[in-house]
DNA sequence: ATATTTTTGTACCACATCGCATATAAATGC
DNA sequence: GCATTTATATGCGATGTGGTACAAAAATAT
């Protein structure tokens, strides 16, 4: 890793020192986004929770709109490293899949936390309004179709219907199951449901 | 149709007769319900569309959050009606279907509204803290189910899937379609999908 | 030790919000 | 005619909103 003069423990940088993590921050007010959603979450909340003042978030996040999309960003690229894991097991696909949505189910339904997926409980009113959190709600689903894509490519089933097709399926069903959760759904009917639908994902 | 002396023309109600017709006011409120999303939709912006005065919006449909519910319940029921009449037709169940996703895109998409869904697109964020809606919505999205389900135990195909579980993954299906057709995604992509989605319903 | 740079804390502003109080208008019952 | 009942119109006040200015604090560079 030698390079010249550069050492592997980088400087310090200038002034005086940030007293919050990055992503520490951005979890802590997703609590918050998750349980009001982005219009009704106020600053004052979203402050309170990341144990910050008001100019501390808006140097270092932007305005609630940046925030709330940086915030979307971590748990998106979370969600996909935390779906590759499970997807690129050595079982056969209807196991790794049931695991997945067993998994998504247990976010979504665990207390003490707000039901539902933030994404597409939070994000999806806002894009009209919002353009930037549509587009990046968008490419976070984006992402997850091509984790289960992925998924479906390391496998062997029949080539029709196509890796790209059965993922667009399993995208829906877990986008539907994510809606379902937060308008109340019990997390058993949710299993039921996910379980139901495997075996037509991969047939 | 003769009881008594009740005569088929009602007599009018005592007072001022009202300036306006329910079904119409709901109608125009929806859509700034769904541009703005029911948080962020303000009275003014409400009263201005409903082209009523605030204390007129308010004794005919008390606060903001009942205004939405009989709102969210009407177009609910206008849409299992035109489900109902689309999915009673005579012909295969995949045509069937083909004609109401096709039918529901051109809602989720066409100009000048905005996109999407309102029930999954706007209701979905206020189920936590307005569990009302929440409530009204799993209501709604129950009997788009079961309007789906009519329409399999209509048809005849094999005996699995159950018509249930065909019902459950038609309505996963549209309610995944109206999220994207929110965040933006084109119609012809959704038609793609939907598309793609029936042969492996009705198998 | 002094200067510099970045973060933090307090206070603040202009503005929009909801819900209501009050007054007027338009219909029916007698 | 007059009283009653309901709907409409105007306007207000208390509260909360997102965003920012300014000074103190905490670190490094020289």
């Amino acid at each position: 890793m030698r390079n010249g003069t550069k050492i592997a423990k980088e400087p310090r940088p200038r002034g005086r020192p940030r007293g919050f993590i990055t992503s520490e921050v951005l979890e802590r007010v997703r609590d918050v986004f998750l349980a009001k959603g982005f219009a009704a979450a106020s600053l004052d909340e979203l402050c309170a929770a990341a144990g910050l003042n008001r100019p501390s978030l808006y140097a270092a996040f932007g305005d609630k709109e940046q925030l709330y999309i940086s915030m979307l960003r971590h748990i998106g690229q979370g969600s996909v490293e935390a779906m590759d894991a499970i997807l690129s097991g050595p079982d056969p696909i209807e196991r790794r899949l049931g695991r997945l949505y067993k998994g998504a189910i247990d976010i979504y339904t665990r207390p003490p936390n707000p039901p539902g997926c933030i994404i597409v409980g939070t994000a999806t009113v806002e894009a009209t309004s919002h353009p930037a959190i549509g587009a990046a709600a968008n490419q976070i689903l984006a992402s997850f179709e091509k984790a289960f894509e992925r998924g479906f490519i390391a496998s062997h089933l029949q080539p029709a219907p196509s890796p790209a097709e059965r993922a667009s399926m399993a995208a829906a069903i877990l986008t539907a199951t994510g809606i379902r959760a937060r308008l109340g759904v019990p997390a058993a009917d949710l299993r039921a449901f996910t379980k139901s639908m495997i075996p037509v994902i991969c047939r």
